[in-house]
DNA sequence: ACCCTAACCTGAACACCGTTCAGGTCAATC
DNA sequence: GATTGACCTGAACGGTGTTCAGGTTAGGGT
């Protein structure tokens, strides 16, 4: 059987959200797509570049319609398509937030925060610093949540689920620490 | 050569130290101590336990006195400490906040954050949320700057170091947030 | 001086991992 | 019908964490 790129990311996405992400081996990947694991090579450079794709990947599937006429709300919507995007699929916050920090993609939510801030006349420092703070903020919401809930899933280690900090309300703060520094 | 416990914790922080989480291998603290690779396991469990009592000690080795008196300084004062900690050592951020998600350490600087909250009168539920916003930021904005760091240091990928956004600001947004709802 | 226990370690093996490379196959194009 | 480029093979290289049966050795109790 031979595929094309499209093919080899659909299936490492889908084997990321099946299996999650100790699953996603370039060996792996290759026999579920009966193909050796060199064969991937042909397709992607490294498995950094596939990782980059699939986090690109996750977050385009999670694409929602903008409503919001405001920018707090516009931050909280994209704060929270973000946070969902990466909660939908096993480890997609691990993935997503570290190809990010490489700088190898996963771009496309800050640029559009940093729009929002900069249509909103916030001074550019304060730009980059809000939504910097905001995206470290989900990052670290959502990796948190996950990997909680992949611990206690597994039994492996007792950690209430219930002591979660509420997403919205953390956000909140500092949305709000923005609102009172622009004042 | 006969070793403790004591003596492999040193020299793993040693060798995350001087060359990085990725040559923190079992194979290698092994070999630098002169020793069998299996022999490690006779003081630690697995490589988890073992990268949890290096984070510990890469936080207690950052430890300071503590001199403010007020809870915004406070929390500033606790979170700057842990970001020196993380940012004094090589990966230090990957693995300190790697081992406080999967709950095997690094609690000490959040429950600090909840004592200096609770004492201030902060409603439990807040005390929760800020807390755990306070150190995803500090998480996120430390594994960011080190990443990027390294990544620039080592040619990888160029993405100015300029752009880093100031991390006093960012907190202080966070607490400014915090204050107004408290008001 | 002896034994015994517990701490510590050996050495080989297991089952994986990402990556490279020379060469092979096959469909589409000219 | 030849050629080209895309796609793949199969084996190998040099790693990784972990397990296990058994060997060594230091120290305390008798």
């Amino acid at each position: 059987m031979r595929h094309r790129r499209s093919d080899v990311l659909a299936h490492a996405v889908t084997l990321l959200d099946t299996h999650g992400l100790s699953a996603l081996t370039m060996r792996r990947l290759g026999a579920e797509l009966e193909v050796q694991p060199s064969a991937i090579y042909h397709h992607f450079p490294s498995k950094q570049a596939l990782l980059a794709a699939v986090a690109d990947e996750v977050l385009a599937r999670g694409a929602r319609p903008r409503t919001a006429s405001e920018w707090p709300d516009q931050l909280r919507e994209v704060c929270s398509e973000l946070r969902h995007a990466m909660l939908a699929c096993t480890d997609g916050a691990d993935v997503v937030a570290t190809v990010w920090a490489f700088g190898l993609g996963a771009a496309a939510p800050v640029a559009e925060m940093e729009k929002i801030l900069t249509d909103a006349d916030v001074p550019d420092e304060l730009v980059a610093v809000a939504s910097r703070t905001l995206v470290h903020y989900v990052f670290g919401h959502a990796f948190d949540e996950q990997t909680a809930r992949q611990a206690v899933g597994l039994g492996a280690v007792e950690r209430s689920l219930d002591s979660l900090p509420d997403f919205d309300l953390g956000l909140d703060l500092v949305i709000d620490g923005l609102r009172a520094r622009l004042a």
